[in-house]
RNA sequence: GGGACUGUAGGCUAGCUUGGUCAGACUGCUAGGCUCGGGCCCUAGUGACCCAGGUUCAAAUCCUGGCAGUCCCA
């Protein structure tokens, strides 16, 4: 296996593979992934905490048609322009051509548009959250990499506002970006805030936040973004509603989406260059127990094995008893290390004699408990596993991110696999200069939380914003 | 947007320059034996030239196109 540092990607799509979570490159469509048995299972606790945090602020999950007509995604200006280059059309209908070509959608802003302003009569309809978690299709151009820039995103949970006012859209959106970083800090994936320069925007948004985070290699990922929309969209598909005075306005919209990319991100931020390792708290399988079965004593191990793994899947552990006879103990431990299970208990001979186990915690940490300390002692794993793989993430992202008071430097950092970070005012052609000096990166954006004060690099102006540059996947 | 490269069993790969033997190894998988506190060993079996054309007596090898993947530059 390729090592995590020598070639990031490459790495990757090892541990995909390796773990069977994920199939890409078998199937003959560029950009598809295939979620395999394992995967899948990871794929839906990561949904279902998502769905959690969504359900529990007052969104309601829908789901709307897959198709658009070109009608719709020309509504409005810079949103057609911004995706007319990445549109998978339907052009036909069994033999016959259709008079509407029909897009795979590849962002659902205009259909939820079309929808609710049907049923967004009233300022007492206002204001309205919904979600869905659906696939958006994006015909892209570049390399594709499995998860991380695909052409049929098919985990893509997009939420949508609708509300009387800019003021309670702009509130929207910190609530979104709190239910953002909720859901990051549970995955235990570090990440920054950026708002986007305004030609990085969504297209057809007046605000764009962006969560990035910072791979081993440098560069970094967007992994959620929160659009504010403005009533771009509601006025051109005609989404009014009428106020108490009985007067009418075009509520206000925001879009925020995350997707199977958040995935990645923690797949690529926990694991080695054995495998993959999956924190406790999303595991599929939590706790593996590996007999060492010694001819003399075998029956007595199997026993205390069973018994072991009866009780720990009675606490709701997620456990299996691996007693293949074929396979010799350490075939199985690279075996479960690969899959990414976090928990391995051993019990051999030494267990039996002294009513002991032996834990092996995927982060390294081996010690024996006894017997009677089991539940606690998996709480503490599991604890420690989760802070250590969220501390070193977070450590070795931060790690990257080099302050810079000079234009000059930027260009070193980023040679030696780093984020440039710096103070900037908010003049756009500050930005823009950074931009067109760049090759291969970009200018991220604005710091959506840090402030600090300083000089702008560029025509050091004072100002209190921090600006990073990257590059990016 | 521009340029370069690659495609051989499930995985990794030899062979391609110079067309010609049964396309070879490792790994995996199946069966059996032997082991069992970190990938042990032995035996037997299984499995491949991306697709479509073309050149040729003969194509994994040369040519064209398609599909897929990778890299570099903008």
């Amino acid at each position: 296996m390729v090592s995590k540092e020598k070639d990031l990607m490459e790495w990757f799509s090892e541990i995909l593979k390796n773990a069977e979570l994920y199939d890409y490159g078998n199937y003959p469509i560029k950009g598809c992934g295939s979620w395999l048995p394992n995967g899948f299972l990871l794929r839906d606790k990561v949904t279902s905490i998502l769905r959690e945090l969504l359900n529990e602020t007052g969104h309601k999950e829908v789901l709307l048609p897959l198709l658009i007509t070109r009608e719709m995604l020309e509504k409005e200006a810079k949103h057609i322009a911004g995706f007319l280059g990445q549109v998978y059309w339907v052009t036909k209908g069994g033999e016959d051509k259709l008079e509407m070509e029909l897009a795979l959608r590849p962002t659902s802003e205009t259909a939820m548009a079309v929808i609710f302003k049907n049923f967004l009569l009233s300022y007492r309809d206002l204001p309205l959250k919904v979600y869905q978690i659906v696939s958006i299709f994006r015909y892209e151009t570049k390399t594709t990499h499995p998860m991380i820039r695909v052409r049929e995103v098919n985990t893509f949970k997009e939420a949508f506002t609708f509300s009387a006012t800019k003021e309670e859209s702009l509130e929207m959106v910190k609530e979104a970006y709190d239910i953002y970083c909720r859901f990051f800090d549970k995955l235990g994936i570090p990440y920054i805030t950026v708002e986007r320069p305004s030609w990085d925007r969504f297209p057809g948004a007046e605000i764009s936040i962006a969560f990035d985070t910072i791979l081993p290699d440098g560069k970094s990922l967007q992994i959620g973004s929160i659009h504010y929309l403005a009533q771009n969209f509601s006025k051109v598909f005609d989404g009014k509603f009428m106020r108490r005075d009985g007067s009418y306005d075009y509520y206000h919209m925001n879009s925020y989406g995350i997707s199977e990319r958040s995935i990645a991100a923690l797949l690529i931020h926990f694991g080695d260059d054995i495998g993959a390792i999956i924190p406790p708290n999303l595991a599929p399988l939590q706790i593996v127990i590996v007999p060492i079965i010694y001819e003399s004593l075998k029956n007595e191990i199997l026993d205390y094995s069973k018994k072991v793994h009866e009780i720990i899947q009675l606490a709701g552990y997620k456990a299996i008893l691996d007693d293949r006879e074929d396979k010799t103990p350490g075939e199985k431990f690279y075996e479960w290390e690969r899959l990414g299970v976090p928990l391995r208990i051993e019990i051999g001979p030494r267990e039996i004699k002294e009513q002991k186990l032996f834990f092996a915690e995927r982060t390294g940490n081996k010690k024996h408990i006894p017997l009677n300390e089991l539940f606690k002692q998996i709480k503490i794993s599991f604890s420690n596993i989760e802070i250590q793989l969220k501390n070193k993430a977070r450590n070795d992202m931060f790690n990257k991110i080099i302050s810079v008071d000079k234009l000059a430097s930027i260009d070193e950092i980023l040679r030696n696999k780093k984020v440039a970070k710096f103070g900037i005012c908010e003049k756009e052609e500050c930005g823009k200069t950074i931009d067109k000096m760049l090759t291969g990166a970009s200018f991220l954006g604005y710091d959506f939380m840090l402030k600090s004060i300083g000089n702008c690099i560029v025509c050091n102006s004072k100002t209190e914003r921090i600006g990073y540059v990257a590059k990016t996947y």
